[in-house]
DNA sequence: ACATATGATATAGAAAAGTAGATCAAATGA
DNA sequence: TCATTTGATCTACTTTTCTATATCATATGT
């Protein structure tokens, strides 16, 4: 969590999904062109820091030099700041368990769609607004019936679900902010099971 | 201590004096001209990230993004190592003393050399080598001798020698790295009351 | 199917950093 | 007094960001 130029990128990339501001968002808000923003996530530039602190800002990060003694210390704030934006402590139980069931899955079935299926799991993670722990309840469910069935297609109805939810979660925080409704109309459970 | 790009030269020209370094020296450490970092630290110039890694890595130094909410608690624990570098207690206290008297001094004599003499107290504070006690302590006793004086030329003579002691002390740092020579022939004694 | 949003790229031009070198006044040590 | 060091400043040249647009394939919502 200290930076070569190259974590950097990736640490900018994962706090704009995290805030699930699109480059073109985080383009306006930090006055910096959508196409600049893309090479720098890509670490394809190396950027003036004036340009680094204004997006950050925008993420409301804060650019700071850390004495390499206070490192281990640092970080360990941070990471706890940075987890603890999960709304409650059931959202998070859920995740843990669907992340858990994922890797047991991930242990004994591979393929390329189960990697889909991880990765969308942490999109989900990162995506720190209120989340039902009863829709992440449904979600496991129908991951755990992948491993009965053991069918491809199953996997691939599993990361569709989890796909749609993070899109839906992605507008409502875009659109209407409406920062707690108290039961957004997901629609997530047909076809839980063949 | 957050940085807007303004507060980041302070920093760094902080960072190096205390550490003893001249802008040549830290230009060979961090391969960067001697003349950019006079711009650097004159905020003359918008720097590009590698350049202030580059710098900040040579003064020990780590580039870090922070979420907002965990600045003050990574500011208090910035501070807290920055100023646990000094060698040992006693020195420490002899430190705390001289700025007490000086503090004191300035409360009720004022002028250009009382803001020299403060000036170059903080200078030795920075300058985290080995110093030796009993040095402060005749430092200390030289500035207490200025209240009974109360001349000019006492409070010129007490700069005098604290900014020989910096003189040396840095001296010692750069040439022979002999980081604890027992006892350094200092000579700061020598004109300390009339 | 259609319109939209996303992220990656490209191009061309303006602005600025970075490099290498030299000079200079002031402070300092000898 | 003399030689060195320091930090600031200047010039000339190279390299790169940064901006402003536009295009493109893909993914998504209606």
């Amino acid at each position: 969590m200290s930076y070569g130029t190259e974590q950097l990128a990736a640490r900018l990339k994962a706090a704009r999904e995290a805030k699930g501001l699109s480059q073109r968002e985080l383009s306006a808000l930090a006055g910096v062109p959508q196409s600049h923003i893309s090479k720098i996530e890509n670490n394809a530039v190396d950027l003036r820091v004036s340009s680094l602190s204004s997006i950050a800002h925008a993420l409301d990060l804060e650019l700071m030099l850390v004495p390499r003694k206070a490192l281990p210390a640092v970080q360990s704030i941070t990471r706890s700041v940075a987890s603890a934006p999960i709304i409650n402590a059931a959202t998070q139980r859920e995740l843990d368990r669907i992340r858990e069931t994922v890797n047991a899955l991930a242990s004994h079935v591979s393929g390329a769609n189960i990697d889909d299926l991880q990765r969308r799991i942490r999109e989900i993670t990162q995506i720190q607004s209120q989340i039902d722990p009863e829709i992440l309840q449904k979600v496991r469910r129908t991951i755990e019936s992948i491993e009965s069935s053991g069918s491809n297609e199953a996997v691939n109805q599993a990361v569709e679900n989890i796909r749609s939810l993070r899109n839906q979660l992605a507008h409502r925080a875009a659109s209407h902010e409406s920062p707690r409704a108290p039961r957004p109309a997901y629609r997530l459970e047909e076809d839980q099971d063949g």
